[in-house]
RNA sequence: GCGCCCGUAGCUCAGUGGACAGAGCGCUGCCCUCCGGAGGCAGAAGUCGCAGGUUCAAAUCCUGCCGGGCGUACCA
C-alpha cells in the first residue's frame, strides 16, 4: 500500500518533468514476471494516445527521469511498462509501518465511522441450522468484520420469521410428534417437517405433560408454535455459538406486525400507484418496470406475503439511520432481492441503501448427487454436526474461503486433516512457528530492544524482499475484500504469506545470527502480526502452540 | 421459455483489459541429526467450454451457441 504510493508520487514527479501530467490515479501494478521489478506501472499506455506519443519511449522517458532516485534500486522500461525495483530503505519502512500502527496496521477509513447493518442466516426457527446455513454464518460473520476494519460501525442482525403459515405448520407438526409418542396415530399435516429433532422433542413433550393436550385447537396451537419457536431458536443459538457467530439485534417478525409497519409500507405502495388488485390479491406493478413478473404482496386472505413484510422491514432499517445494509442471501432470492430493490425505490429510499451479497449453495464432496437439503423434509447436514467434527476455525475457513457467487464444493476429507495440507493449519502453523521462534529468542535473551527501531539493513535474502512486498499489500487485501464482500481474497493472501515464510523458515537461520537476527525478528514479528490480524478478521484464532 | 450464477491443469479453485496464465490437492524425482518435521526443493501437467467481434493488448469486455447449478409459488 505504501509502496504503491511511493511508485504513484514518483512517477507523477517524472511526469511533471516531462510535462505530460496524468489527469487519472497513476496505475500500479504487480508485475507477471519476478524480473520485472517489484511493481510496475502501464502509465504510458495510458497517456500515450492523448500524448500521440509511443508508450516504449515514454516509459523510457519516465524511467530515465527517476534514474538514481534513492527510492529505487532500478527504475526500468520494458515495451511500454515502467518496472520498480525498491531501495531497501524503502522496503524496511514497510516493516516499520507495520510495527509501529500495530493492531491498527492496514485498517481503512472509508466508512467514517457511519452505521451499516450486515443481515445474515436470518434461518425460519423451523429447525437446526444446516451446512447451507453455515456457509452463511460464516460469510456474513466475516464480510461485517471487513467492513468494519474499514472504519463502519457495523450491526450485526438476525430476522426472526416468528409467524405466519410455516411457523404453524411446525406447531402442528410437533403436536402430531408429540401424540405419536402418546402412541396415537395422528399424521404429520400436509407439507410438515419430518426432521428427526421434532419426534425427539416429542418424546420429551410426551414424558412432561402426558395426556394434556389431547386435542387441536386454538389453546394447543398457540402452546405447541410458542414451544416450538423458542426450541428451535434455542436449538439456533447453540449452532451459532458453535461456529463463534453472535448477533447484536434480533428482530421479530411479529414486531413489525405490531407496529403497524407493514400496513403503512403498503399504503405508501399504493399511494405511488404501485399496487393492484386482481383475483383477490394485491399485487405489485413490477413488469412495468422490466421485472419478469407481478408478485402478491397481500393474499387473498388478506394475509401479507414474505415479500411485503420484507419490503416493510427495509424501510424500517432505512429509518434506523443505517447509511447502507448488506444482506446476505442465497441464490434461490434473486428474484426476490429485485423486488425488494424495485419497491425500496419507488418508495424514496436511495440506490445504493441495501447491497446483496449472493451466495452459491455448498456441496459436502462425498454427498455429491444427493438430493438437495431441505428443513422441511428432515433432510440436510446439521451444521452442528461438522462443526463439532471439524473444529471451528476449520469450519468457517472453508466456508468462506471461496468466492461466494461460486458453488462451494466442500472437500471434507482435506478439512478433516490435521497436516499443513490442510491450509488452514499452513496458515496457523505459520504464525504458531513464529510465536514460537520469539518465545526462543526471549529465552536465551536475543529480543532487541524496540522492534520498530531495529536496524534492517541485514534483510538482503531474496524471500525477505518477497516478505516485504507481500506485507505491505495487506491494507489493500482488507479493502478490495470489503468493497466486493469477498472474504476469499482474505483466504488466499493469509495463505500467500505463509507460503512465503513456511520455505524461508526452514531454509534461513533466525536466532544467534547478531544484527541479522534482529532485523529477521522486526520483520517476522511483523509477519505474525499480519498473519493474527487477518486470521481474527476472518474470526479465527491465531494459536501461540499447536 | 425467461432471469441469475458457474465453465481455467487429473481434482478443487484464484485470477474482470496488459508482459511467456497461477495456487492447493494428486502425480514423479530429490533433500532433511539444525530456532517446532504437522517439513523443504525440483518437475510433469492447460487450444482459459466453443465460435465470432471490440482493442495496440482479451481468461477478463460485447454477441451467439453448448454444458452444469439455482430461481421462475397467493412458501420463506
Amino acid at each position: 500500500m505504501q509502496l504503491e504510493a511511493l511508485v504513484r508520487a514518483a512517477v507523477n514527479e517524472a511526469l511533471l518533468q516531462l510535462n505530460t501530467p496524468c489527469e487519472e490515479e497513476i496505475p500500479v501494478d504487480r508485475p507477471p514476471r519476478r524480473e520485472y521489478g517489484d511493481l510496475s506501472s502501464r502509465v504510458a499506455f495510458l497517456l500515450a494516445p492523448a500524448a500521440q506519443r509511443n508508450p516504449a519511449v515514454l516509459s523510457q522517458e519516465i524511467a530515465a527521469c527517476l534514474a538514481g532516485d534513492p527510492r529505487f534500486v532500478a527504475v526500468s522500461a520494458e515495451g511500454g511498462f515502467v518496472n520498480f525495483t525498491f531501495s531497501l530503505a524503502a522496503l524496511a519502512d514497510v516493516v516499520r509501518s507495520v510495527l509501529g500502527r500495530g493492531e491498527a496496521y492496514g485498517r481503512g477509513g472509508g466508512g467514517g465511522g457511519r452505521k451499516l447493518q450486515v443481515e445474515f442466516i436470518s434461518s425460519n426457527p423451523t429447525g437446526p441450522l444446516t451446512v447451507g446455513h453455515g456457509r452463511q454464518a460464516a460469510l456474513g460473520d466475516v464480510v461485517a468484520s471487513l467492513l468494519a476494519e474499514q472504519g463502519w460501525q457495523i450491526t450485526r442482525e438476525y430476522y426472526l420469521n416468528d409467524e405466519g403459515r410455516q411457523i404453524e405448520l411446525l406447531g402442528r407438526s410437533l403436536w402430531a410428534r408429540y401424540r405419536q409418542a402418546l402412541n396415537q396415530e395422528v399424521p404429520l399435516p400436509e407439507g410438515g417437517y419430518h426432521g428427526e429433532y421434532l419426534l425427539t422433542l416429542g418424546h420429551r413433550l410426551a414424558a412432561a405433560w402426558g395426556d394434556r393436550y389431547p386435542e387441536w385447537n386454538a389453546g394447543t396451537q398457540e402452546v405447541f408454535r410458542k414451544l416450538a419457536v423458542d426450541e428451535m431458536m434455542g436449538m439456533i443459538t447453540a449452532d451459532l455459538e458453535a461456529i463463534g457467530v453472535s448477533f447484536d439485534v434480533w428482530t421479530k417478525e411479529g414486531d413489525l406486525h405490531r407496529r403497524g409497519l407493514i400496513e403503512e409500507t403498503l399504503n405508501s405502495l399504493r399511494e405511488r400507484g404501485a399496487v393492484y388488485e386482481h383475483e383477490g390479491a394485491l399485487w405489485l406493478r413490477s413488469t412495468d418496470h422490466g421485472l419478469g413478473r407481478d408478485p402478491v404482496l397481500v393474499r387473498s386472505d388478506s394475509t401479507p406475503t414474505y415479500l411485503l413484510v420484507d419490503i416493510a422491514y427495509h424501510v424500517d432499517k432505512f429509518r434506523r439511520g443505517f447509511v447502507k445494509v448488506v444482506d446476505v442471501q442465497g441464490a434461490d432470492h434473486v428474484e426476490e432481492q429485485r423486488q425488494v430493490l424495485l419497491a425500496l425505490n419507488l418508495l424514496g429510499v436511495p440506490a445504493g441503501f441495501l447491497d446483496y451479497c449472493l451466495h452459491q449453495f455448498v456441496t459436502v464432496r462425498g454427498q455429491e448427487g444427493v438430493e438437495r437439503m431441505s428443513t422441511r423434509a428432515g433432510r440436510f447436514l446439521r451444521l452442528r454436526d461438522m462443526v463439532d467434527d471439524l473444529g471451528r476455525d476449520v469450519f468457517r475457513y472453508f466456508m468462506v474461503m471461496r468466492k461466494p457467487s461460486s458453488h462451494l464444493n466442500f472437500d471434507y476429507e482435506l478439512a478433516k486433516s490435521s497436516s499443513m495440507e490442510n491450509p488452514v493449519y499452513y496458515v496457523q502453523y505459520a504464525y504458531t512457528r513464529i510465536a514460537s521462534l520469539v518465545r526462543e529468542a526471549e529465552r536465551l535473551g536475543e529480543t532487541p530492544e524496540g522492534l520498530a527501531s531495529v536496524d534492517l539493513s541485514p534483510l538482503t535474502d531474496p524471500s525477505e524482499r518477497e516478505l516485504i512486498l507481500e506485507l505491505d499489500r495487506f491494507g489493500d487485501v482488507l479493502r478490495t475484500a470489503a468493497d466486493e464482500y469477498a472474504p476469499h481474497l482474505l483466504c488466499e493472501y493469509l495463505e500467500g504469506v505463509a507460503k512465503l515464510f513456511h520455505p524461508y523458515y526452514s531454509r534461513v537461520r533466525v536466532l544467534g545470527q547478531g544484527r541479522t537476527t534482529h532485523a529477521r525478528l522486526a520483520l517476522l514479528s511483523g509477519a505474525g502480526l499480519i498473519l493474527r490480524r487477518g486470521l481474527a478478521v476472518l474470526g479465527l484464532s491465531a494459536p501461540e502452540e499447536m
